[in-house]
DNA sequence: GACATATGTGCCCATATGGGCATATAATCA
DNA sequence: TGATTATATGCCCATATGGGCACATATGTC
């Protein structure tokens, strides 16, 4: 069994660059579709499918049916990503401690005995 | 071409979710691979392997050679991320400005033309 | 209606993925 | 050395993915 569906899950959704580009275009104002290829250099084939999957997460919204259609940002989904991520936030700090502390016993002892890559 | 390799993209080696609750029990303390194993309910082969990616993109530490390693979390490689998702943080607040806005349209004129999903 | 523009979708392909399973490798102990 | 335990890896498979391309669809314009 391959991942779980892009469509969703937004944490595989910004998984692709290229939609995270997407949404970070986003971020100023709305926009139609070969506006946005066209600012990243994509097809606007490529880029209606990549609008597909953030629409199906709900990450981006369309406003305006007929020739334009106008994508905007739709960054709620967002947040219960950075609150897992955020989650580790305390970890972040204390790596840094762990590793000052390797680098201690690194400096008395010469045998590390530990850690690989 | 499929996505970017999720061994090269911490993005990426999250958006597995039981790569995930893996990094999520790493909070606590290190663990050996058949404990994480069987905290998750998985094989060992399964842990093992997903362990690798998240070796290989840094979000996870092996700490002794021999019969146990133990693996920890390495939390930096979220920052990014968090950073990232960070920057929208603004939009999910906003988000419910405009879904106002949407609705009081909505309850004005009869037709409301336009959000699809 | 005919046409141009804008957007979405279907099909095909190459590729990466995650899981199962067997097996290899490593370390500990009798 | 042989056995046991712990961990990693290789192979195979089913499946989802992203891109290319052609084409369908929708809208606006003449």
């Amino acid at each position: 069994m391959p991942r779980a569906a892009t469509t969703s899950d937004a944490f595989n959704a910004i998984a692709e660059p290229q939609r995270r580009r997407i949404l970070t275009v986003l971020k100023g104002h709305e926009r139609p579709v070969n506006d946005l290829a066209r600012a990243l250099r994509i097809t606007p084939s490529r880029a209606s499918k990549h609008l597909r999957v953030l629409r199906k997460v709900g990450l981006v919204r369309v406003r305006g049916v007929g020739q334009h259609r106008l994508y905007g940002l739709d960054a709620s989904g967002l947040k219960p990503i950075h609150e897992w991520v955020g989650g580790f936030e305390q970890f972040w700090s204390e790596s840094f401690d762990r590793l000052n502390e390797y680098v201690q016993e690194l400096q008395q002892k010469e045998n590390p005995g530990g850690i690989r890559s």
